[in-house]
DNA sequence: AGCGATCAGGTAACCGGTTACCAGCAGGAG
DNA sequence: CTCCTGCTGGTAACCGGTTACCTGATCGCT
């Protein structure tokens, strides 16, 4: 039916009567070529409906790779916004940018890594918070290699350094300063029973986000409660059942919630409607990351620029940033990992109360 | 630092003291090595950190291709519903996927195009409502054309046909039959007055809601009112703009409101608070696509299956499936366009309130 | 007219794999 | 003890471009 047959240079070359050499040079546009002998060319091209292979090109020529960022699901808001970031600084720098997704799924990640690594992408950008074991960090250490042997770079956003000789950059935010940050706003307003929703030990972003928070509040004095921190996934239904089931559990001995991030903070505002309470009369909650849904909510939460996260990977990944000093205020792992860190600020919406007398504490 | 210098496969076959036929062997697994023989290569290869180069494999071998997916943006939830979607398919039939963005710039969209031919991708699957003008229709028929000389098929969503001989497959949602159907909604909670907030002359997908809208209108014997129209691009700055300017010019004329999606529902939804009045209380509201703020919204929408657009899109593009009844067995080219539409169904949350004595809806 | 300098365009050697085809060598049959 | 057969593994011809190098023709100059 259709010309399921390759029309190749040569068919070019042999339709315009010259040779495959003239053919390419008229494609490559930098060679001198007599006007007479291009338009034949480009006629025969036309006609033939040719197209270069670009695998056949990328083999002899050696030209940009793409840039690929590989998230867990492009319908997290999350991911999709630090995608976009991708996406507009490789498209700035004159770079084709790639999304793929691994749906969580670590087989599938690893033919990802393997596929990207294979068509020589010049960057790998890894996003998103993981739990930190032992086949974690050796996953990740043998991808860095096989992708330096490659030639390519990768980057992990929101994830720890990996060590010393590990050939990966490293970009996140600021969570603990977040955490606290939001975390005084709440105690500032009033606000002693602060219920953190979105425990989830092990995992990086939520472990930051966690400490942050007990920081903040032994900075004002107000004892841990490990009864006020509970679990939950980050997702929008893990935050609605498990303020559903707290709430099932007996009254509210909280005043405030702060979820885990956005949408778990979205479920939890429908938990607790059902349950009758309003926000912010009844219970303050706020979230984290600033994601569009809070603008909905009218949630109190903490930016992330997200976008920038993403340019920063780009950036870091070409070699247009250095990875600042490597003292640069890094306590985490041992030494200079590079690793650079983006700051955070909190967004005042309107679902946080300021509670009574400041000092009442009751 | 490191190995700039790619590590061929007949840099393995001498470690190996293979030859380079061998090694691709026992790269490729099905041909029978000699366990011995295998071991050796294995060695090699991971003494190397050798990576077979996938372009020359490419070049040499034809594999499946990667299925690719053009949308405006992944931050849009629109597009990265759809985009969960036909990952989630392409995963199931054991293809790559790829994610890429435009940002609704056509110098973009034809960079995109032409590498993924070069690639040759086995499908691009180009999402998102557009203006059919004979600019469009033109630069459509060309990637057609293009796309089927280098063997990928293309996949429009959400687009209309491109016309007879075009090789290009086509699925989409009844945005007509769900813009009925919702406004039926609103019709019969005895509203009659109802504000389309959304307009977008030209817009394919705005274009068939307007028509459904209309259609409910004249079906219930309501009189269109031009005046109640109003453009407005489709994200929620849009809407909350579109909707303070209409407040603004005067007391507001309607009782409801139906927005062109979601998101302008969500900007309206705003304006409509800050001018001090409430949903449902006194202005109705409904929305079009169910994406996830409109759960948090509470909002009566149209629920559009996103990912089986995605699921249905890859499988029409992988032949899985054919495309519909227009004489079955119509041999492609001639015959209808082959066009596969979708349902919609309404979901009713709280937006919408109904009027005063029920005025007879028979 | 004779000569080298220019310039257009052709030839063929790559790029790094895959695989059709073939050769060596073992074991079993005659 | 041959001959055939089956299994391994090597050789080399592709895949479809790019480009270094070279040739033949044109042109300017003495």
């Amino acid at each position: 039916m259709t010309p399921s047959n390759r029309v190749t240079i040569r068919d070019v070359a042999k339709r315009a009567g010259v040779s495959v050499a003239t053919v390419s040079r008229v494609l490559g546009g930098e060679y001198p070529v007599l006007a007479a002998t291009r338009n034949k060319v480009v006629r025969a091209v036309r006609e033939l409906d040719y197209v270069p292979n670009a695998h056949a090109r990328a083999l002899s020529a050696a030209r940009p790779g793409a840039i690929a960022i590989v998230v867990n699901s492009v319908a997290v808001p999350y991911y999709a916004l630090i995608a976009q970031g991708v996406e507009e600084q490789a498209a700035q720098e004159g770079r084709l940018s790639l999304i793929c997704t691994t749906g969580g799924d670590t087989g599938r990640e690893l033919s990802i890594v393997r596929l990207l690594r294979e068509q020589r992408a010049e960057a790998v950008i890894l996003v998103g918070s993981v739990v930190v074991d032992d086949e974690y960090r050796e996953r990740m250490t043998e991808y860095a290699h096989a992708l330096a042997a490659a030639g390519s770079r990768l980057v992990l956003c929101g994830r720890p350094p990996l060590g010393e000789g590990v050939p990966a950059l490293v970009v996140g935010f600021d969570n603990t300063g977040g955490a606290h940050a939001v975390t005084a706003h709440l105690l500032s307003a009033g606000h002693r029973r602060i219920l953190y929703l979105g425990l989830r030990p092990g995992h990086t972003t939520s472990d930051s986000r966690v400490a942050g928070y007990r920081a903040a509040l032994a900075e004002h004095g107000v004892p841990a409660d490990p009864g006020l921190e509970v679990e939950a996934e980050f997702d929008r239904e893990a935050g609605y059942a498990a303020m559903r089931r707290r709430l099932a559990a007996g009254p509210p001995s909280f005043t405030a919630v702060f979820a885990g991030n956005d949408l778990v903070a979205a479920g939890a505002i429908q938990a607790l409607r059902e349950h009758g309470l309003r926000v912010p009369e009844d219970i303050s909650i706020v979230g984290y990351d600033d994601v569009p849904p809070a603008q909905d909510l009218g949630l109190t939460t903490v930016h992330l620029p997200h976008d920038e996260l993403g340019r920063t990977a780009v950036r870091l990944a070409l070699g247009r940033l250095t990875p600042g000093p490597p003292s640069s205020g890094a306590p985490d792992g041992a030494g200079a990992a590079r690793v650079l860190t983006l700051g955070t600020h909190i967004v005042v919406r309107g679902s946080v109360r300021r509670l009574g007398p400041p000092v009442a504490a009751r």
